[in-house]
DNA sequence: CGCTATGTATGTATAGTTGCAAGTGTTGCC
DNA sequence: GGCAACACTTGCAACTATACATACATAGCG
């Protein structure tokens, strides 16, 4: 009963720690796209080609917002507009080689950094790190992980 | 060794959860300012009162840019404006009480979510969660707060 | 074929961020 | 007192996000 930080307290400190890990990687794609625009960038990374409206709802924007947002994603070369195959009024739009590269790049960092950090504990304090962080990924797994959009993760 | 999941790829699992938890926290208070604004708000709140200049820098925004949208941040009374008793020429800018509030309501929303979460744990599991998150707080301390901002938290 | 529903794009409008350059007021030093 | 440096604001301009209403093209059904 040493702690003087609860549980609670501790896992907001460890948020803010990863929050700056997350901040970082992301702010150097935010030199290139606007976070509306890597959110749509992300999503796509996750769920392959995907058409306009399905899209828009994802982000929750209008239609009309959503497809002059996508003119200048499209315009930036991060990804392409395509009939699809399906019924010629419908728009996939579809990660570029270089939009991908652009996500890949935010993942990668992300997870550099986070390693880095847990180089610095010993193999047992990491180990038990990993299943504390297990535990608690577990108890709050049952919020959706649409909100995450909010912050462009 | 019967683990799959890397420490990295729990602490990046774990990440997600304690950002979803954020993104929510925000999402109710960019209903009434934007993200940049809050930046500052959040900025304020942990400093104190501030000068238009170094505030402007902590935000890494232009001085024009800055005070334009600390005309907005005013307007919509989320702080003040006043003269700094140390010099004529420089502007103190304050938290009003509802400014406050509204960074306030966000931490108190995001602690109690993830008190939510914990007590989904038995209270060992909660112990081993808070001792590895405060290690992994640690570990992660020694870079600074100041990326955080990017995402305004 | 024609009508309606569906999926996107455009017209129009507002609000916010951003930056460069120039202007206003204040301080401090010679 | 005058002049340079400092702190902030304003003029101007471009770009992004956002939304409502409307137009356009395609699909599908009777």
């Amino acid at each position: 009963m040493r702690g003087t930080v609860s549980a609670a307290d501790a896992t907001l400190l460890a948020s803010r720690a990863l929050l700056g890990v997350v901040a970082r990687s992301v702010s150097s794609a935010l030199e290139v796209v606007t976070l509306p625009q890597f959110r749509v960038l992300v999503i796509l990374s996750g769920s392959g080609p995907m058409r306009m409206g399905a899209l828009a709802e994802h982000v929750h924007a209008n239609q009309s917002t959503f497809s002059r947002s996508m003119d200048r994603i499209v315009a930036g070369g991060w990804a392409q507009r395509s009939t699809s195959p399906d019924s010629r009024r419908e728009v996939l739009i579809t990660l570029t080689d270089t939009g991908r590269a652009l996500v890949d790049e935010v993942t990668e960092h992300r997870h550099r950094e986070i390693s880095t950090i847990l180089e610095r504990l010993t193999p047992s304090e990491r180990e038990s790190v990993r299943a504390a962080l297990e535990l608690f990924a577990i108890a709050a797994d049952e919020y959706s992980v649409e909100e995450l959009l909010v912050l462009g993760i």
